[in-house]
DNA sequence: AATAACGAAGGACATATGTCCTTTTGCTGC
DNA sequence: GCAGCAAAAGGACATATGTCCTTCGTTATT
């Protein structure tokens, strides 16, 4: 993680996004603009959050660790996203890994600066309250979908919530395989049965494998299996 | 439902439950106290929800509708539990199906003196930022539960669900058949396979059916089996 | 009491997925 | 280009769970 001391740009950000609506400026005067890299974790399960991580550019992938040592796909958060508002209150230990996708901006304020502000903050409040609300109304989602449907649906989701990005254009087209180990982990499955449904895949002429990469090739069918359920 | 008449009863339950310290008298005077018994429904997947619920005496079982027609257990909620929390703001459609375990007492607030509130009660929405926050955090543990575990684990912590009481004190000891098909459905399984559990539970001397109905025998090895999880 | 009717329990088989191990492939250094 | 290694792919079998249908027991009806 790399900290970026512009004060300029972390006005133009909080600007940009909105964010002087919600916190006084005695938070927003305080924030931090971070540069996570890919694949670095922004939080970590046992985790004491420090406050709140605000995605302003790029990708956040959140899942959870299960005891057995698998791991299971949460959601992808997408600017602008707040990370830590489950856990601030309550200061909560960290239960999701947090990690950037690819590179990613981050607004951080800490908590000290945000538990005042929740005193009488109600823009702040209000603000949380859709945030969060909106997490257990998709979370449920998810969950739904983890349930009900076999690993071939839920790798198709996964695929699409990659590639489709939401400014339409596609990030990646290519997944190397040695994520194909933690792709299985991370839809809750082994790497050995995620093979099966790519060699399905391939034959169905879905995806392509060539040289230890996958692409897509028939995006069409890829959103017919997904169902419409994307990861996000 | 039953809506009960009874301005001092509300009061009393509200300052019983400390929501005078959260909700303006104005809300407070206008909340209906009501009555819902075994089986109700407080709200149904595809409603608009009208306000919030604070259910004071009772419980609640919380689960969704999966598109397939199964369902799948979400969690109970125990006094003092909200409902309608998460889709106030956005107006969301109800998305779980609420009802009532045995006979329930509610304090419902509509949403229309509510949205009101939420302009400035920073105390309200604290308390509203706990409660999902808590939901949104307690979801997650739920949901590792259902991917993580077999059925056989599953089945053991709902069992503890039913039985257990916070108070201590076992609410039921018995569980009809025909509740079974309805227990499958919303541990996500089939009641065949349902079946197949409950005859080694019998086998293990854990449970007992007798004419169609289920006691618990062991308690200690079922909360063994629920692995300290519990569905609420 | 005999019987019909219905719900409950269980058998048989299919499918999804997990575990373990073997084979294959691709890459690296010489 | 080849030996050898490590990663990737796949085979074989086990387990969890689903679907469908049959058997069995209880209860209501005559």
């Amino acid at each position: 993680m790399q900290m970026i001391n512009d004060r300029e740009a972390v006005r133009a950000l909080v600007v940009k996004n909105g964010l002087d609506g919600i916190f006084s400026p005695a938070v927003t005067q305080k924030m931090e603009l971070r540069r996570y890299e890919a694949g670095e974790a922004i939080c970590s399960v046992g985790d004491q959050m420090e406050g709140l991580f605000v995605l302003v550019e790029g990708k956040l992938k959140i899942h959870t660790l299960l005891p057995n040592g698998k791991s299971m796909l949460v959601r992808f958060a997408r600017p602008m996203s707040v990370i830590g508002d489950v856990e601030l209150l309550h200061q909560y230990i960290v239960k999701n890994q947090v990690e950037s996708v690819g590179q990613s901006l981050i607004l951080f304020a800490g908590r000290r600066w945000l538990l005042k502000e929740l005193e009488n903050n109600a823009a702040l409040l209000r603000f949380m309250v859709g945030e969060l609300s909106h997490k257990l109304y998709t979370l449920g989602q998810t969950t739904a979908l983890n349930l009900l449907y076999p690993v071939e649906n839920r790798f198709a989701s996964y695929l699409m919530s990659l590639f489709a990005d939401n400014t339409g254009v596609r990030r990646m087209e290519e997944i190397r395989t040695a994520t194909l180990v933690e792709t299985a982990e991370l839809l809750g499955t082994s790497y050995r049965h995620l093979n099966r449904v790519v060699r399905q895949f391939i034959e169905q002429g879905i995806i392509e494998r060539k040289r230890g990469r996958l692409s897509v090739l028939n995006e069409v069918k890829l959103a017919e299996l997904a169902n419409g359920n994307l990861y996000e």
